[in-house]
RNA sequence: GGUCGCAUAGCUCAGCUGGAUAGAGCAACAGCCUUCUAAGCUGUGGGUCGAAGGUUCGAAUCCUUCUGCGAUCACCA
């Protein structure tokens, strides 16, 4: 890497020019701005202690040994502090030569590391998946995508919350006035179905309790104690008694679920290499807590229920344990994190779930050090923020959420509605036109909610639907289409430019530009994977599609004269159409040949 | 009330962990297709980086206080 040369040559002209080697830490080396001549700037502000001369000076006496020195530095300016140095033609150019055909280019070895295990989705099944699961999923597939491109060995898991009061509400009502329908009778998908039991549980329920309000009782009793609440919470009861009927019907209603999740993970691309259940691990903790309070970590009170006190911490204190001995969230939680760390021996467990949780996750990494885990330290909540609509917040009770799998089919319908007006695919067959449809309607979709720094809330206003022009996914697709539209223009014009030629002639500042940027993919996923943030990859993509643009407009390829400036220019070209096909698909979006 | 997070152009967002004159897209306006795909490119206008202090050669970025918005603080998950 031409930074780390530079760095150190820097650090070897302090030593000789000013006696004394400078830490690391204070060679600063940065991209050049755009209004300046050169590629890579050294800010020797920091250095001044050492050079004890003015910036000017200073800059000038480094400029010139490293000038002097490099090879790979053909001359430098000095404006104010800023050493800004001329990067040599041919080390671009070397670069190229050496990755063009490399379509590994970017992605790291696999280092000898423990598994980093990376939970997300994680949905209830009570009832379908919506705006905010979108956001969950994309998120979780890109960060598990991009920690595997530098060099980690990744698994996907799902912790499926297919068990709870809310589950039995969809029952109920189901037994109650369901007919005994299924999907293929209401022919509809499983996950519909069971979400329409789970609404109307609530609208009669709604009206049970304004009986009861009516009545004279007070409103949060109401709540408690309409007959439909009672009823649901005796069928949990019989559920945790293992009741053969109403486990059958568990078994069944979740299953419809589990058909529909499947239908809509697949189409959004999602996979994951185990599905954990929490009615299969709802039970671990409790172990863990009583263990911890015979040791003397926890404490009991009165009423016997189990709590741990985080005073110490900050915190409030928290209950594990239920004066009946049922356990929480909490308690199922510190279980499942244990299991999922023996189950890999994993040296990070990556939790993708909504800032909401914050609370939950600080308490979690709290209790389990406090019970002497020793690698509650790798757990790393991915906290992502709410996906707002213009009107409020989602409610999937008041029917306010925007809905996972009409979304997408809406986007399909954009997608196939804007490229059939542009009129370019009129060849393509009917598959392969649908297929690109569904390519740009995902891609739209995908970028628009992975563009956006994770922690941040973000707005979605179904009103206007999401851009296809612009910083977005087509237009990204659109680069790489075209560029593929120049690969075969050369393949027909039997140009060979897999072959590396002679490049002595002088570089184009696009040609320049572009290839620095590429040049900084590597480090790209590293950046995002450390701080597991596809926007920052997003936006990395952005900036050279954009930059390749530019070129594009700027620079023809084949009325070039100069046939070695043709294959160099292919070769650029198919490098920059490798690094966004790898980098959408680090984001979980697929880029076509044509569109 | 306690804790945590966020605040950048009319709107949606970047800003690489402290560097040069704060950048894109959308929207508005003006240009560029007989020439490699116009889902593109070029240009114009648009900013008290929520406010006030502080740290230093240098602050949108770090610290303090304040304001606004959000989340959370359940014997729910």
């Amino acid at each position: 890497m031409i930074e780390q040369i530079i760095e150190i040559s820097v650090t070897k002209a302090c030593e000789v020019c000013f006696g004394t080697k400078p830490e690391q830490k204070l060679i600063q080396i940065q991209k050049t701005k755009k209004e300046f001549e050169g590629d890579l700037t050294v800010v020797v502000f920091p250095l001044l202690r050492i050079s004890k001369k003015p910036p000017a000076e200073t800059a000038q006496i480094i400029g010139e040994y490293v000038q002097e020195n490099l090879k790979e530095v053909n001359c430098y300016n000095v404006i104010q502090g800023f050493l800004n140095l001329v990067i040599a033609d041919f080390y671009w150019a070397d670069f190229l030569k050496n990755n063009f055909t490399n379509d590994q280019f970017g992605k790291a070895e696999l280092k000898n590391e423990a598994p980093v295990v990376i939970e997300y989705s994680s949905p209830n099944t009570n009832k379908p998946l919506h705006l905010g699961h979108i956001r969950n999923n994309l998120l979780g597939h890109s960060v598990a995508a991009i920690v595997e491109a530098a060099g980690y060995d990744v698994k996907r898991v799902n912790l499926v919350n297919d068990r709870g009061i809310h589950i039995c509400k969809s029952m109920l009502a189901w037994q109650k006035w369901g007919n005994d329908i299924s999907p293929e009778i209401a022919n509809k998908k499983g996950d519909k179905l069971v979400g329409d039991f789970y609404v109307l549980f609530d609208q009669k329920n709604k009206i049970e309790i304004k009986k009861l309000i009516d009545a004279g009782l007070d409103p949060k009793l109401a709540e408690k104690e309409s007959p439909l609440m009672i009823e649901a919470q005796e069928m949990l009861q019989k559920w945790e008694q293992n009741d053969p009927e109403i486990r059958a019907l568990w078994e069944r209603m979740n299953n419809w679920v589990y058909a529909g999740f499947e239908q809509t993970y697949d189409r959004m691309g999602i996979k994951f290499d185990k599905i954990y259940y929490e009615s299969q691990t709802y039970l671990l903790g409790k172990s863990l807590v009583e263990e911890g309070l015979n040791k003397g970590i926890l404490f009991k009170k009165e009423n016997g229920s189990v709590w741990a006190d985080l005073s110490k911490e900050g915190l409030d204190e928290k209950l594990l344990l239920r004066a009946d001995g049922t356990s929480v969230y909490m308690t199922q939680d510190l279980g499942t994190a244990n299991l999922r760390h023996d189950d890999y021996d994993a040296g990070k467990l990556i939790y993708v779930v909504g800032n909401e949780q914050n609370y939950h996750f600080e308490v979690l990494e709290i209790v389990l050090k406090k019970l002497g885990f020793e690698w509650a330290k790798t757990i790393k909540h991915l906290s992502y923020g709410m996906v707002e609509l213009p009107h409020g917040k989602m409610k999937s009770r008041e029917g306010t959420v925007v809905d996972a799998d009409e979304l997408m089919e809406e986007m399909h319908q954009t997608a196939k509605k804007l490229t059939t007006e542009l009129g370019k695919i009129e060849d393509f067959s009917d598959e392969e036109a649908n297929q690109l449809f569904e390519m740009v309607g995902m891609g739209a979709l995908k970028y628009f909610m992975l563009k956006v720094d994770p922690k941040k809330n973000m707005l979605f206003n179904p009103e206007e639907s999401v851009d296809f022009t612009g910083n977005t996914g087509p237009f990204i697709q659109y680069t790489h289409a075209r560029i593929s539209s120049l690969l075969r223009r050369a393949k027909e014009q039997n140009i060979e430019f897999g072959t590396s030629s002679a490049s002595d002639f002088e570089l184009h500042p696009k040609e320049v530009r572009i290839l620095h940027h590429l040049h900084e993919y590597p480090s790209t996923i590293d950046l995002a994977a450390e701080n597991l943030s596809p926007a920052m990859l997003s936006n990395y993509i952005y900036d050279l599609v954009k930059e390749y643009n530019q070129f594009y407009q700027e620079v023809s390829i084949f009325k070039e004269e100069d046939q070695s400036k043709v294959v160099f220019r292919l070769q650029l070209s198919k490098l920059t159409a490798q690094v966004i096909k790898s980098g959408m698909e680090l984001l979980g979006i697929q880029v076509p040949d044509r569109m």
